[in-house]
Order: C-alpha cells, then structure tokens, then sequence
RNA sequence: GUGAGUGUAGCUCAAUGGUAGAGCACCUGACUGUGGCUCAGGAUGUUGGGGGUUCGAAUCCCCUCACUCACCCCA
C-alpha cells in the first residue's frame, strides 16, 4: 500500500489495454491528416521560456503561473512546453518554412505540461493532437481544417458533433471591443464576480462566456463583438460558413466564444459532442494571424487547432473501443518439462508464420493453463508435448468449441487465418 | 491558488469504541495430456503516516501525506 515511489502529481502511467486505444486515436489521425496534405512535426518538449510568454501571452494563466519554468545548468529560462502552436509557429521561423510553397500543413502528437490542480480528464503532464496550416489568410483554410477535424472525429465514430464557431475580428477589431467592453464594464464593476472583476484586467473578453446569469443579465446590454468586426473580418467570416454550409457540416454561431490564449484572430471554434459536459470542449482552435510575426518571423497567418488527447479517449465511443479490442494472440501451453523448451521453438515457428503467440512459461500444469487461457479471453491454444515434440507438429485447440486437431505449424496458421 | 470528499488485502467494499472480515482475483489439489461449473485448502494487511483521548481506536480529536471531484484556467 505504502509504495515507495508513485508517479508524479497530475501525472500517469498509461498501461494495456488502455495504450492499444491511445496508438489506434493517434494512427487515426495520422491517416486522416496526411491524407489532407499534412506532415507530422515533432518539436523539443523543452522551450526557451521567453517563446511562450511571447507567444500565448504574458497575461494569461498559462504563462503566468501554470508553466513548469526553470534555469539550466547555465543560467537559461526554459519551460516544458504548456502547448505547441508557439513551438510549431518557431520551428517554422526558425527553418524558413515560408521558403516552401504555401501553405506548409504541420501536425503533432505529444505530451504537454501545465502545473495545475488536476482533475477529471485534466493533468500535469497531458496530450494534445494539434494540427496547424501556416501561409494562408483566407477563409478556405478555415474551412478545410475544420472539415479534416470533423472527418477525423467521425472515423472515431463519434456522432452528435457540433461546431461551435465564431470569429474574433482581426487585431483591430478584437482591440476596440476590448476598449469598449472594459469602457460598459467597469462602471458595473460591483455587478461583477471576484474572477470576472480580476478578468477585466487580464482578459476580458473571457467574461462573455461566464456562466453566472446576474452576469450574463449584465452582459445582454453589452457592445457585441459583432459591432466591432471589421468589413474584412466580417466577410472572412460569412466566407467561411458557407463553405460549412455547402459542405453540411453542423455548426452553430456561437457569439461569445471567445478563446482565452491571446494570439487568436478572426474565426475561432470548439467542437463539442453530445454527451460531453458543456464545459468539456474537447478541440480548441482558431486562427492567429499575429503570431508568427510577433515571433519575429515573416508576416504569415496560420489557423490551427489542439485536441485535449485525455479527454478524447475518455469519451471515445463504444464502437470505436470495440473495434481496437482486436484478437487476443494464440497461446502456447508447453506439456511436461521438455517441451518447456521445444513449445518455445513453436511458438517461434507460428510466429514465423505470421501468427500473434504468447507463450506460457511458468511450467504450471496444463491445467491450470488452460484455466488461464480461459480467463484471459484466449480462443485458441497451442499445447506442445511429447507427442507433438516426435511428430514436429502441435495440437491447436479451440476453446470455444472445443474441437482440436494435431497440425504443423504452417497448417496451424492457415486454418488460424480461415477462422477469422 | 480556493473549496469539498475519500484513504481498510492485488481490486470492490464491510466491520456503528470491544478478536480486522467478505466477494472477486491469485496459487495448489480433487482431475499426473484438456479449460469454463463445482468442491476443499493456501497466501495476503504497519486499517496512508505521526501524535493524542481511552482499560481498549479502523472507528473519536489534532497534524501530515496521498488520491478524487468541483471552482479558477484551459485541451
């Protein structure tokens, strides 16, 4: 009980059967991302600090007192990663990816860290998939990423899927409403919650999705976003519901979604699954046309997305789960001492044939491996004992039927493979 | 960072201040080359840790640690 050593806070070990679902999630999207063009990039999981303060923003919570941050050896600030678009955004600085004909399409797979209470679906060490298109303003992109992310959820089977989508304005747009949300604001600052009073200093546009109605009643007279979108912005944005419309995706305007990392411009969208609970967005996303400049890079626009991987696989569908469980391997259950080591030799021949084994060697009675076999859910058993040891074969048994038959371990593989 | 809940066998949980238990799982045998059912037996605990109250503490009190959930934030 009192075990010595545990995994870290917010952190866990991911055991079978459970990482034959995470590899098939993340096989999935591999297939549905390259076959949309995209490549996988993998960035260090360690960053110059300075990269996210720049890029998600001093003022957020995550650079402000959910980043693990330390010094090396040599005195340099650096961070476990607490997203991945700052750190795409950099490698694409940082190799001149806009030398590439646009747009450069990137995706991601891996853990990422954020020093946080943990909960339900939320650790310290998490997962995210991401996807991000760099090098293309208009509103096609928009609309191809968030079609590649719908056709990605559907091969998890999900159903019920709605996008919920919105559009922030440009930097123009999202700097005036800002100014003239705080200007209604503050003078109902009593009106306001602590969180949303502290909000009206860091990020304000979060109070527009506060779940507290004396709020939200406060929020009804409020000045609209929509009042301050640019003519680009807003016409960007009706671009890009058409095209949803046009290719039935089932979204819904969400006027006051609003992300909360600062590099967000113009459309931003979540995905939500019936079944989740509505604070659960399992896909943020949005574009950031600012921000690979801000990071000292060519003026380029990019529009991206991150998958929370953890709480994805928490609400995968029952069908998909299913369809990972695959066949448990055939076992072998030597008989008698000898064939503890001659079953080892057919356990490599049925290999050789392409067949999954997985041997039992602890020379318990045949019996009892049998019983074994049973429980872990085992079809077939190869027994191996002095009879098969003489005639080179082996006895393939089906614990379902109960039917049995002295084979070679070609054979043995052939009718393994009609079986199924 | 704030608030709440829970810590007893590998797992799920009982034991209302009086001998720490059950079910499941595990091992062995009944059955020496044939599983699922059944039966018999076996192994397993510093009751998370420390302190206190008491004749006596898993149980009451204090401290501490861990886990879980919610808030905040976000994926």
């Amino acid at each position: 009980m009192s075990t010595r050593f545990r995994s870290v806070k917010g952190t866990r070990d991911l055991l079978p059967p459970e990482t034959a679902v995470w590899n098939a999630v993340e096989a999935c999207a591999r297939r549905v991302f390259e076959s949309y063009g995209y490549g996988e990039v993998r960035t260090p999981l360690l960053e110059d600090t300075g990269l996210f303060e720049r890029g998600v923003g001093e003022s957020s919570d995550i650079v402000g007192k959910e980043m693990y941050s330390f010094e090396d050896r040599k005195g340099r600030r650096v961070s476990l990663r607490p997203e991945s678009t700052a750190a795409v955004g950099r490698a694409f600085i940082q190799h001149n990816l806009q030398e590439l004909p646009p747009p450069v399409r990137l995706f991601y797979i891996g853990p990422h860290f954020r020093y946080e209470r943990p909960q339900k679906g939320r650790y310290r060490q998490f997962h995210q998939i991401g996807a991000e298109l760099l090098g293309d303003p208009g509103p096609h992109s928009d609309a191809e990423v968030i079609l590649m992310l719908v056709e990605f959820l559907r091969q998890l089977e999900f159903r019920d899927l709605a996008v919920l989508v919105n559009t922030v304005g440009d930097e123009e747009s999202r700097a005036s409403f800002r100014a003239a949300l705080v200007a209604y604001l503050e003078p109902h600052r009593e009106r306001l919650g602590e969180d949303s009073r502290r909000r009206l200093e860091t990020n304000p546009l979060r109070i527009l999705d506060t779940k507290d109605p004396a709020e939200r009643e406060l929020l009804e007279a409020a000045p609209t976003l929509a009042d301050h979108l640019s003519p680009a912005s807003r016409e960007h944005f009706d671009q890009v519901l058409a095209i949803l419309e046009r290719f039935e995706v089932p979204f819904e305007v969400a006027p006051r979604l609003v992300r909360g990392l600062d590099y967000y411009t113009k459309t931003v969208f979540e995905i939500v699954s019936k079944g989740l609970g509505s604070h659960d967005a399992v896909v943020g996303a949005g574009r950031y046309d600012g921000l690979i400049a801000e990071l000292g890079g060519p003026p380029v626009e990019g529009i991206g997305f991150a998958i929370g991987q953890d709480r994805l696989i928490d609400v995968l569908p029952e069908s998909f789960l299913a369809a990972v469980a695959g066949e448990p391997p055939v076992m072998l259950i030597p008989i008698g001492e000898e064939a503890r080591v001659e079953g080892l030799a057919m356990a490599e021949a049925l290999r050789a044939e392409g067949v999954a084994v997985v041997a039992e060697l602890s020379g318990r009675s045949m019996r009892a491996a049998l019983k074994q076999a049973n429980r872990r859910g085992v079809r077939y058993v190869a027994l191996v004992g002095e009879e098969e040891i003489a005639s080179g074969e082996l006895t393939l048994r089906d614990l379902e039927s109960g039917e049995q038959e002295t084979l070679s371990a070609a054979q043995a593989a052939r009718r393994l493979k009609e079986q199924r």
